[in-house]
RNA sequence: GGGUAGGUACCCAAGUGGCCAACGGGGGCAGACUGUAAAUCUGCUGACUUAUGUCUACAGUGGUUCGAAUCCACUCCUGCCCA
């Protein structure tokens, strides 16, 4: 085991708040594994690469030799975590939480060492605990210290409804950490007030309070929001190589600093152009995800199809003609069997009347044009899909 | 429980009997430009194989009317004030 003074040096990286160092510092000390834990709820099926920033720290915990506790929110998805949100979050019920579960905990294991993480579901203790056992947590917490909280004050403030059971989600991530005798909880930044409230009932558990460790939390694709499911401005870390190349390549330059910090952990060399550095982040976060070659193949990909705009040498999926042959009618076609995405008529056209639907190269402007369709032709439908006949 | 203001599309929000698939803004999509970035300009943004067409939609149900997002009744939901 590293020197004290080693392991703070590299747990301290890339961390927003430390409460406190003193303490970590101590209980590193005693050189026993320390027990770590992060919560996740499931209420998505895909990790996407803002989870990854606090596996990644929990994986430098666990080369340095201490104990994982991840704990899946089971109960706790259910609830729906009101940080950051400005509106309740729509319920899920109880088999879509444990599908996701499923995936959740395979996922995290693309950054996890498996054979040293403990998994708990937090439902195996909430789901049996009485109505009084409830209460007396209750107890514990005034509704003043809960109005403190950015998220309800501003609720409260704007006129928008605040539902007593999304109160009660701190608690319960408090509960958490008594049961799991956490020694530090991980979370993003916006998890600060909730595992304050782990320390608390811990104290009043008469346990060792644990260290509360925040991260910055990644903003999404659009560059301003957090990145969720919900919004749609992920990567996934199963995302299929290109598309997770694809949707990296489309973040705000302004970003790019952070992602390489808190997706690769390295330092962008300023010097570097930005496009340039911005294949580099796509290409290793491919390979950290996929391989190697995974990430050689995406970049000579997207610079033979955008660098160098040749559509036509570029490695695109095959596309059968259905029974239609106009153009509305292929491009639905298209759409639906070779991407899987239902687009309406009314999208199809406004795609076609936009320009956006190409054929080697030349608007398709008509959709009730029926076209030479030629075997080998490519034929775009948006800035990200195009398809070559088959 | 009483009073009061409300519930309109992804979000905010205008519309108070026909000219309403519904102003405007945000967001999103597409085009030009370009580095699938940013900025800027333009178009689009309910569905139906575009149709001076049909259907669905302004919380829900029923009603008045030739005609309702708009008027009436009841129901459900939310904010605020009082208890």
């Amino acid at each position: 085991m590293l020197s004290v003074p080693e392991q703070l040096e590299i747990l301290k990286r890339g961390i927003v708040t430390l409460h406190s160092e003193k303490e970590l510092a101590e209980k590193l000390a005693r050189g026993k594994p320390l027990r770590i834990k992060l919560g996740v709820d499931p209420t998505s099926p895909d990790i996407h690469l803002g989870h990854a920033v606090g596996l990644r720290k929990l994986r430098q915990f666990q080369e340095l030799g201490h104990q994982i506790v991840l704990i899946i929110g089971d109960f706790t998805a259910m609830i729906g975590d009101p940080s950051g949100r400005s509106t309740t979050r729509p319920p899920l019920t109880y088999e879509e939480v444990l599908a996701n579960a499923k995936t959740y905990t395979e996922q995290a294991f693309l950054v996890l060492d498996r054979d040293k993480t403990e998994v708990v579901f937090n439902g195996s203790w909430f789901k049996e605990m009485p109505f009084m056992e409830v209460i007396k947590l209750n107890a514990r917490v005034t509704l003043q210290q809960m109005l403190q909280r950015e998220d309800f004050k501003n609720r409260v403030n704007n006129g928008t409804e605040v539902r007593l059971h999304e109160i009660q989600y701190p608690i319960m991530q408090g509960w958490d950490s008594v049961v799991v005798r956490s020694d530090v909880e991980i979370g993003g930044s916006d998890q600060l007030f909730n595992i304050l409230v782990g320390r608390d009932l811990q104290k009043e558990e008469g346990m060792e309070p644990q260290v509360c460790m925040t991260l910055p939390l990644l903003e999404g694709l659009d560059g301003v929001k957090k990145m969720s499911k919900s919004l749609g401005n992920y990567v996934g870390l199963t995302d299929a190589p290109k598309d997770m190349f694809g949707k990296l390549m489309s973040i705000p330059d302004e970003l790019m600093a952070k992602y390489y910090l808190l997706v690769l952990g390295e330092v962008l060399d300023a010097a570097m152009h930005p496009m340039e550095a911005k294949k580099q982040l796509a290409a290793k976060c491919v390979a950290t995800y996929h391989s190697e070659a995974a990430a050689r193949e995406c970049r000579e990909d997207w610079d033979t199809r955008f660098s160098k705009r040749d559509l036509a040498s570029a490695e695109l999926p095959a596309y059968t003609l259905g029974e239609r042959r106009d153009v509305l009618g292929v491009v639905q076609h298209a759409y639906q069997t070779v991407f899987e995405h239902t687009i309406s008529g009314g999208d199809a056209r406004r795609l076609i009347q936009g320009g956006s639907i190409q054929l080697n190269g030349e608007k398709l402007s008509d959709p009730k044009a029926e076209p030479a369709w030629e075997s080998g032709a490519v034929l775009k439908l948006d800035k990200k899909r195009s398809v070559r006949l088959a």
